[in-house]
DNA sequence: GCTACGAGCGCC
DNA sequence: AAAGGGCGCTCGTAGC
């Protein structure tokens, strides 16, 4: 028994795998995972279970279900697939009713949160330094069970198989411990939140891309070459830059675009030398809008599960900050997915892609957005007492930057601005500029654009570098957050570089080089870092532990969640629910960040927007 | 035929 | 010395 009390894991805890059928047009891709394991080929033909006085590998139909002890529980990579895999298993009679485990966890989620890499090779590579073989993956594309059996494969499939269970509960084992209880938390949110899915309004989504079909249709006419095909009979890619090319210089153009980028100063220079170019480089922006708005919607059309909803994918810790992500992680080729965070804002084309994101009958969407929660983070992690006290105070956090920075000593500075005062609208779009695009060492050309997107500030160079300087010399505190993060990681030259944040966990730099600049390992990728760029992802990672937080504190007041983004919650509750309820759970400040003044706007909505 | 990568564009 | 960041998906092209 005393050595059972030295486990720093739960022996309960089973590792499971199962091996599926697929081929070349029935995978993942294109059906999604719900519809996949709900496809009629769809054939469970493997399990490998792996655990205490376990190891088998098998059809599910002859696995050792009464061997398990009582309230087993399932350990799986990548839960998103297996934990729809197991209950379809179960509908279709090969696992038995009463099998279930009693609870699940998903080593793909804690390799996100350990390593960054998500795949079950890169983490055992990354974490171990050893290979897993994924041969027999590639192998089995479009073939079943007992094709393998005639080819004489039969045990090396089993036995790959039986090595990914074992990986799985090693992982499990290894490193569970390592993984906070509130992040587990998290991976079992974000399970249940892609699997309950959003209502959608079917009609208005048909409607929609009715709409964007005859754009497209209109699109490809302004295409010259669309249609065609080359000497060798191939067709010619509507997007093809060599075909616009080709047609540019046979028009009487002396030089190919730049690029064919909207808004481009580049390209609209060629074009006032070329203007008969031009409705050819528009019919391309717009076809490929179209193409992708689309793709988008039939995709999510295609998944439309019999009751109406629509499964969505969100990765738990897709970002290095942890952020949560769009996509999926089965199989290599990132497509298919719907991702729910980057979906347009407004109607594109004739479709209002958030008009179809409708709550179920009887139930409303609360949209909660964190007020500048980035700024508010950052003045934290910097000490600015000062701001902060301000904006406790309940003034706007823009007219707090403008009181203390830029001299504003009016009325209130957005009511004035809102009703297009003359004095105080450039010094709120200038604040709400420097506030959310400086604080990162953003540079004067580059602060141009973001002044422009983030405030609809229209400035020129010189103006640009005065507001940045302006904001560096008022803001010593960020400045030398900047220079304590960018030191820090070159006392860290040769190893790993281990930022420790406010919460409970830490962000890693791996390999920590110089190649002129300071560069490091994130996930699969060297990456250029500096000071301002740390910053940044100290501040983003931040701000995601204090949305995590808040959505287990939703969660354990039984609040419905569908997704998140990034600074949003889309929260699916009874019509006659409290808005008060949500705020009040999202705007108590964590423990780990102790004053810092939190707020949320919420807004009842008859669909996504 | 498959993979890798950049361009382009959507979001916060 | 100076440098905003974080994503995903589609397409086309290049390279193996």
């Amino acid at each position: 028994m005393s050595n059972l009390n030295k486990l720093n894991y739960d022996p309960l805890v089973y590792a499971l795998d199962f091996e599926t059928y697929y081929d070349s047009e029935y995978g993942i891709s294109n059906y999604g995972a719900w519809g996949y394991v709900h496809h009629p080929k769809f054939d469970a033909y493997l399990i490998s279970i792996v655990g205490d006085g376990i190891e088998y590998v098998g059809p599910p139909k002859e696995a050792p279900w009464h061997l398990l002890p009582a309230g087993w529980k399932a350990a799986v990579h990548n839960q998103g697939f297996e934990r729809l895999v197991f209950p379809r298993c179960q509908e279709l009679r090969t696992i038995p009713k009463d099998a279930a485990p009693a609870g699940w966890l998903c080593t793909l989620d804690l390799s996100a949160y350990l390593c960054r890499h998500r795949s079950l090779h890169d983490a055992v590579l990354s974490l171990y330094g050893v290979e897993v073989d994924k041969g027999m993956r590639d192998y089995m594309r479009g073939k079943t069970w007992s094709d393998a059996v005639t080819a004489g494969k039969a045990e090396e499939l089993k036995k790959y198989a039986l090595d990914d269970s074992r990986w799985c509960l090693k992982l499990y084992r290894d490193f569970n411990t390592s993984w906070p209880q509130i992040e587990q938390e998290l991976s079992e949110i974000t399970f249940q939140e892609t699997a309950r899915g959003v209502a959608i309004n079917e009609k208005l989504l048909d409607s929609g891309i009715q709409n964007v079909q005859n754009a497209n249709d209109e699109a490809k006419k302004g295409i010259p070459w669309f249609g065609e095909e080359d000497e060798k009979g191939k067709e010619v890619k509507p997007l093809s830059v060599l075909a616009l090319k080709k047609f540019c210089l046979e028009n009487g153009c002396e030089t190919k675009p730049p690029s064919t980028e909207d808004g481009d100063p580049l390209l609209e220079a060629w074009l006032s030398n070329n203007e008969h170019i031009r409705p050819v480089i528009k019919a391309m922006q717009t076809y490929r809008s179209t193409n992708a708005l689309l793709k988008k919607a039939c995709t999510i059309r295609a998944r439309i599960r019999p009751d109406g909803t629509f499964p969505h994918d969100l990765k738990y810790g897709g970002a290095h900050t942890l952020r949560w992500s769009g996509g999926w992680d089965e199989g290599r080729a990132e497509s298919g997915s719907v991702n729910v965070q980057n979906l347009p804002g407004s109607e594109m084309y004739g479709l209002h892609l958030r008009k179809c994101f409708v709550p179920r009958p009887g139930f409303k969407f609360i949209g909660a957005d964190y007020s500048q929660i980035e700024p508010r983070c950052l003045w934290w992690l910097v000490g600015d007492w000062e701001t902060l006290a301000l904006i406790k105070q309940g003034l706007n956090p823009y007219e707090a930057y403008s009181r203390k920075n830029l001299g504003w000593d009016g009325g209130s500075l957005k009511a004035l601005a809102k009703a297009g005062d003359a004095k105080a609208l450039p010094i709120y779009k200038t604040a709400k500029a420097a506030v959310l695009g400086a604080g990162y060492g953003c540079g004067a050309e580059k602060f141009i654009t973001v002044a422009k997107q983030m405030a609809d500030l229209n400035i020129t160079l010189p103006e640009a570098e005065r507001i940045v300087a302006e904001f560096r010399r008022t803001n010593p505190k960020i400045t030398k957050f900047w220079k304590t993060l960018e030191n820090g990681m070159r006392r860290s030259i040769g190893e790993d570089y281990l930022i420790e944040l406010p919460s409970w966990r830490s962000m890693r730099y791996r390999n920590v080089k110089v190649f002129g600049g300071l560069t490091c390992q994130v996930g699969d990728k060297i990456v250029k870092t500096w000071g301002g760029k740390l910053c940044e992802n100290v501040t983003q990672a931040v701000a995601r532990d204090v949305i995590g937080e808040a959505l287990v504190r939703l969660e354990k007041a039984g609040i419905r969640t569908l997704f998140t983004v990034h600074d949003e919650v889309i929260c699916e509750v009874p019509l006659d629910f409290d808005n008060k309820i949500v705020e009040q759970l999202m705007i108590e400040a964590p423990d780990w960040l102790p004053g810092i003044p939190l707020e949320v706007e919420i807004k009842d909505m008859e669909y996504y927007k």
